[in-house]
DNA sequence: GCAGAATTCAAACAATCGTTTGAAACTGTC
DNA sequence: GACAGTTTCAAACGATTGTTTGAATTCTGC
């Protein structure tokens, strides 16, 4: 059975490290948060680096399982056809907003996970690398078989845009403070708005890098 | 005149600050990579917060006027006509792009200012937002007179998903390297390739929550 | 209800942080 | 070349960090 002062430590530090960053959040203050004595810590996790990896691998392995899951039931329902591009990405981003909305803990969380993208952490990246392998290649595969004519170099730096866009979707409610006042509480219309803007970018035409090698048409549409 | 060890204080803590972040930067670790005495940071800026300050300062108040003059110079040559939404976008992006492209120096600062809008840190954000503030208005106005049409916090929530795709072709490219071998030292190719996504996301149709406004046409373009 | 394992606790650990100090070295001026 | 002002330097400051320790406490199976 889980330790009832383990998840404790795991949620406060959730909440902790999205306000204060990974090392503006100190494990005095985490304990203290999580009415527990200081060196719960590391009696339980190890150290503040496993820790730290505990709290992403908690809700991101399920993450990620939903994903696969999610793209597994498209492709059964496909029997082999190529899927639709806009069915990829409402997916992968559909489960990903999906998850953001359901609870506030997983709002919370979804922040933390937009931020730490560019996190310059090497420990966090490695263990995030290893956590998105199986996810990345089979959205990969998916797109590139739903879009066979987009160079997929092309389709990989679109992806990353994407992503980006995600991350501020999300975390960036304080960010986007800089732009105006702006209503973040509605994850549905997140969703719509988000889902409209990605889908455009997708089948935006090809920038004239490749343009160029299909000079006829002057706009050749990506999807 | 610019003391020789300040501006090499300057120098050294930009290129550490994009590999460690804010926190994992030291003092000890700056002075060391300038040749300088532990100090002389306190000595010329106050303090390390300052110092900061005015590492992002120093490039980001050339960058936004750089924006703001970009801005001026398409608006007296429209002679009061609205603007068109690809030449406001172009002029935004387009300055940050360029700033990237021309030096190493200001390809490494756009890797931290990306990884900064999304900083927990208080006093980052003051100043930011500090800096930002004309900028930000001058092209809000643009905006909202070149798409009239399109609700203003619809609007926010796109340009806040650009300036995230943004911040990811730029910052990225170690995140990026989780989706597979990217090239991505061609500037040129960056800027056009991120070009064409953030138009085909900005001119997207709107999402169904606006949509429901106008039922008959079923798919409203947003530009 | 007792032995043994698991957990909690207060206290201290060494290391590192940003900052301060006061003397030494350098700079330009008369 | 002596002086005042600026800059550099080694050394130390108190505070805070993650981690460890060993005893006290609680829980578990018999």
């Amino acid at each position: 059975m889980e330790s009832d002062t383990r998840s404790r430590i795991l949620d406060a530090a959730e909440n902790l490290l999205v306000q204060h960053g990974l090392d503006g959040t100190t494990l005095r203050m985490i304990t203290a948060a999580a009415h527990a004595n200081l060196a719960a810590v590391n009696y339980h996790f190890g150290s503040k680096e496993a820790l730290i990896e505990a709290v992403f691998r908690r809700r991101l392995t399920w993450l990620n399982e939903q994903r696969i899951a999610a793209l597994d039931a498209l492709e059964t329902a496909a029997k082999g056809a190529p899927l639709k591009p806009r069915q990829i990405v409402e997916s992968y981003f559909g489960v990903t907003i999906r998850m953001a909305a359901a609870s506030a803990e997983g709002r919370t969380f979804m922040r933390l996970l937009g931020r730490t993208y560019t996190e310059p952490s090497e420990f966090v990246r490695s263990f995030l690398a290893e956590e998105y392998a199986e996810v990345i290649a089979r959205y990969k595969a998916a797109f590139f078989k739903a879009l066979p004519d987009v160079p997929q170099e092309e389709f990989i730096w679109r992806f990353h845009f994407m992503m980006g866009a995600l991350s501020y979707a999300i975390s960036g409610a304080d960010a986007l403070r800089l732009l105006g006042p702006i209503d973040d509480t509605d994850p549905e219309a997140l969703y719509a708005r988000l889902m409209s803007f990605l889908i455009g970018g997708l089948r935006a035409p090809l920038p004239e890098i490749h343009a160029q090698a299909v000079r006829k048409p002057r706009a050749k549409r990506a999807v």
